[in-house]
DNA sequence: ACCTGAACACCGTTCAAGT
DNA sequence: ACCTGAACACCGTTCAAGT
């Protein structure tokens, strides 16, 4: 996707895997993927992979984890470009979270778990998502000290923002959203509307109880 | 899982493959699962699934389709037990499909695509998720009508309890809340805490904008 | 009409052997 | 140290042939 990599003959094989192996996915969906499919991309035998990878599950955690890796760098940046306004942190991380949905359903589709099972995965998985979390925790966290949201546990309200958030996002990569959620503008458009929710509720005539 | 099914030698094999497939499917996870250990465990031979399904996804796809049938039931239970209480209905749904989910994770992750492109899947299986997702539409139309819910496209509305619904349910699917939502009590409990926050809003200070 | 067995092209994974 | 080629057990799918 970047660069034009050619004598990884004795280059770092590993990066060249995954890179070959990320526009199959997409191309094709999980399952249809296979290894020496991924090798001959790659322009090696179908037995080199398993120098850099003890499994196909290996190469597949490792692009779920860089899923997760950039879903955490969104509530970064989010932090750092709305100081002091944790609900606009919120609504910028989910809808980068979504945008990158878009861009790579099958990839969030090996993050949503199903193929892998999130139960019993390597480490880099397992910490990966694990840091996703932590970083939305923060966002939340902060909003709650700071005031602006309920005073409950963060982890109550951040479970619940993660779940819209990602709800949407695999309605989103399972293409039941077709239609409604093609481009990047639509989705922005829906993150936004969502979030709008998220924030103020669905009722009418809230008694805060 | 019911009955002792015995002689289908000429019975209708299409549900002994069903019934057959479900306990292997959540046994391994997808992927994982082959259509001739699907036929062995039904005691037929490996060609003989392809006399009742086109495919191995016309399989899965059954399956998945069974899965939202079972969501909107659990929608059509909730509107008949809490007449006049759409609040009441949106928590009840959703815990329902909460409950299911946690029985079946793997049935579930069918559902949520990734292995089967819902985007260009078999009728069967747009079907049932587009009556799964109207059984819900019905739930919060109702509510707006009745003014209970703020004033806003039903639909809206509609994706964002969906949303949120269905992302707890892949979170737990995924096994990603693994020692939080272990047994139905806990999932009771997440779901009804989640459908407050839907409910009520997370801001503290809500202007109602 | 429904099922079987052999057959084909493909996989994931392993391992001795090459450079 | 890294890669290749042959090999093994498995798969999805097809198709002539059986009952």
């Amino acid at each position: 996707m970047a660069k034009p990599t050619r004598q990884y003959h004795h280059g770092n094989l590993r990066s060249a895997l995954i890179e070959a192996a990320i526009p199959l996915l997409e191309a094709q969906g999980p399952g249809a993927l296979s290894l020496r499919e991924v090798a001959k991309a790659a322009g090696v035998s179908h037995a080199a992979p398993y120098r850099h990878f003890a499994d196909k599950t290996a190469l597949l955690e490792e692009i779920a984890a860089r899923g997760y890796d950039t879903l955490t760098q969104a509530c970064h940046k989010a932090q750092k470009r709305y100081v002091d306004d944790p609900a606009q942190q919120l609504v910028e991380a989910g809808i980068g979270y979504l945008l990158f949905v878009v861009e790579q359903p099958r990839v969030a589709h090996l993050m949503f778990g199903g193929m892998i099972a999130l139960d019993a995965c390597g480490e880099v998985l397992q910490q990966s998502s694990a840091t996703a979390f932590k970083s939305l925790v923060d966002i939340v966290d902060g909003g709650v000290k700071a005031g602006v949201f309920r005073t409950a546990p963060a982890q109550e309200l951040t479970l619940a923002a993660w779940s819209m958030v990602h709800g949407l996002a695999s309605l989103i990569a399972s293409g039941m959203l077709t239609g409604i959620a093609d481009n990047r503008r639509e989705v922005r458009r829906l993150g936004r509307q969502l979030a709008e929710t998220l924030l103020h509720g669905m009722l009418a005539n809230d008694k805060r109880t």
